[in-house]
DNA sequence: TATACAATTCGACAACTATCGAATTTACTA
DNA sequence: TAGTAAATTCGATAGTTGTCGAATTGTATA
């Protein structure tokens, strides 16, 4: 991981909405969540905002490497790739 | 640190620059530098961008409580306060 | 098949930001 | 006290982005 990739996950992880998605995502895994737990609309519900802007949010950590997403009939499955963030860690002091 | 919080510091994180003078500092402290080993003029060498916006970096990291810097005669001392990030990977997985 | 629901795409807009040149401030020194 | 060098501030600009409403696509089910 050189710097400027390690900029681009920074900046996926820079907005507090961004943020708060990721942490649930992460935190969902680890409670090995089922299929609803982490869709888009839940999110809406606890976010407060939009469906257009959370979809634009997971594009945006998905393109950073952070989060994994596939479709499962109606709902959006989402999964954390932890070792993007690690690789960060490992840049950093 | 809460996620607002923590997110103000990866957006000041997010910039390939800024992520670089923040990793010069703290490297910079770890080799015991010397008062002008870091200094805005030096940054400006490394990075090949202006004095205007190196300055305004550094007011971006020291905003977001990464970095401390003091006037030390015609030079600038900047230091890392490393308490920050370590709080941040605490938030984090 | 038609309806309802979940999610994405599109277009737009207001807010923010990285960068620079010019001007200014601060501090050393000849 | 000039003159020089380092750093900051100011003003401007081009580019980016978070958000929304409207329209669209995908999926399940009555």
């Amino acid at each position: 991981m050189d710097i400027k990739q390690a900029a681009k996950v920074m900046k996926a992880l820079s907005h507090p909405n961004r943020l708060e998605i990721y942490l649930k995502i992460v935190k969902g895994e680890q409670n090995d969540f089922q299929a609803h737990e982490c869709s888009v609309g839940d999110l809406i519900e606890s976010l407060k905002i939009g469906a257009p802007t959370v979809s634009h949010h997971l594009k945006e950590l998905s393109n950073a490497g952070l989060i994994m997403t596939e479709r499962q009939g109606k709902y959006l499955i989402t999964k954390p790739i932890l070792e993007t963030w690690n690789e960060v860690k490992a840049l950093m002091p």
